[in-house]
DNA sequence: GATTTATTGTTCAAAAAATCACAATAACTA
DNA sequence: TAGTTATTGTGATTTTTTGAACAATAAATC
């Protein structure tokens, strides 16, 4: 019922209505959001009705209302913060990026085994030693964490966490994790993705293509 | 019927394939790909019969052939060629990571507007100013293309790539990019991958999520 | 070579997701 | 204020996706 395409959704419509939110819109119809996300009106309104979010017959919905309904739900009120393990290409990419903190994410350290990696800057995010992983995450709370470390230390790395406390994974390592406790791992595979792409250019041209969101 | 999901299982069990190989094996049963994969064995047959693809029974499959015929059907052949737009963070991760080639994909330049970050040196990946982009495309017969770049500037980006013959985008920026001619467009929205397993972690406890793998 | 066994290929059923359709109704209009 | 209109909310329907079942059969065994 409340799947993950479902919640992409949610995350989606929220981010949409941030942007009709700062162009000075009030109201919205179910058809914008489907518009703005690539989805049916009736898909939109079916998702809120999913989570017992109305709006006004007629009338539409209140953005700012709207907003905060989907915030709550989405338990964005309060910023989350996260650590990433792995502080090579992506884990520094994910780390320089702004993007995370508008959203109400926040990327408190970084940790690695390579000590060239290590960083103190102040300002910057700190990259430590794997070692303090678990103190830190105890002490921050911390529940959510990145995996960007090469896929032959992934499934070590994933334990690691798990035992330090952390509960929710982000992997951008291309294997399949095991895990024996109860935790949730979201898998972002970029050659597959990319992958993706190719195969629909290489055979999908006969059959009419025109211009697919495939993902 | 060769919608995205599962032809990204057939390039997952591609990736499987490829690593038992290497581990010497010479043949496999639809419920060991179903276990490397994390589907059942009924999807594995199912996938396969939808292509064509047998093997014995009672034989299971012969590793070798099963590749060649996942990689006719995925067209990886032969290596494909593809260009970045945007040298910042996600660009330069992209560039700097080893693992395209070994799935025979290339990339064979980025593009940007930034002097600063226009690139020469003898075997790294050029980075050139992206008036050379149509130029490039053209003389190497690109088709595939990623989009690294602002999200403000990334319609524009879209639309001048597809000008310059691209007919395939894997698109990083947060947007939902409109595209007039005929083309595919992937989309891999980071925020919102991080966002999801928040969710999850915050409002999926009392739910009894047990190690599950959301994507 | 006959018998047993394990695995495929495919059909059928179930579950999940998306879409349709329309009554209910709040907002506009005159 | 009465009438008209546009839009929601949701039950029904369709489509898509997944899983279970099992006959067919090739490999293994004796
Ligand atoms: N860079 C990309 O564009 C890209 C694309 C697709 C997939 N990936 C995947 O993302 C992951 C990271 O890729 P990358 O390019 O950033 O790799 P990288 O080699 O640049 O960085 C990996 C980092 O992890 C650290 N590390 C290694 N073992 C560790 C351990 N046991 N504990 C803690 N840290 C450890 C290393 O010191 C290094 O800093 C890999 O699994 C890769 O397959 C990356
Ligand atoms: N870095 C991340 O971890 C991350 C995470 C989530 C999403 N994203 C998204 O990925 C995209 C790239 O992010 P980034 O962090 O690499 O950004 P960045 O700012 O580091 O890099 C963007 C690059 O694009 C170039 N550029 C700008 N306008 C251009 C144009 N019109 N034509 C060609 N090049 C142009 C810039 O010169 C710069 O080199 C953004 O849309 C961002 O929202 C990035």
């Amino acid at each position: 019922m409340v799947n993950k395409k479902c919640i992409i959704r949610l995350l989606r419509y929220k981010n949409a209505l941030h942007r009709l939110n700062s162009l000075g819109f009030v109201r919205v119809f179910s058809d914008n959001l489907a518009d703005a996300v690539g989805v049916t009106a009736s898909q939109v309104r079916k998702d809120f009705s999913l989570f017992g979010i109305c709006g006004n017959k007629r009338g539409g919905y209140q953005i700012e209302t709207l907003l905060e309904k989907l915030n709550h739900i989405l338990g964005k009120n309060e910023q989350q913060k996260v650590v990433i393990v792995g502080g090579g290409n992506i884990g520094a990419a994910l780390m320089k990026y702004k993007g995370f903190e508008k959203e109400g994410v926040k990327i408190a350290a970084c940790f690695d085994i390579d000590p060239a990696k290590y960083n103190h800057r102040e300002g910057d995010i700190p990259v430590l030693p794997l070692e303090q992983l678990k103190d830190f995450v105890r002490q921050h709370h911390i529940r959510i964490g990145v995996i960007a470390v090469p896929d032959i230390a992934a499934q070590q790395v994933l334990d690691f966490m798990l035992a330090a406390g952390i509960k929710g994974i982000l992997n951008f390592a291309p294997i399949r994790l095991r895990a024996a406790s109860d935790c949730v791992i979201n898998n972002v595979n970029l050659v597959l993705e990319l992958e993706t792409v190719i195969y629909f250019i290489i055979n999908g041209t006969e059959s009419s293509i025109n211009n697919r969101h495939i993902g």
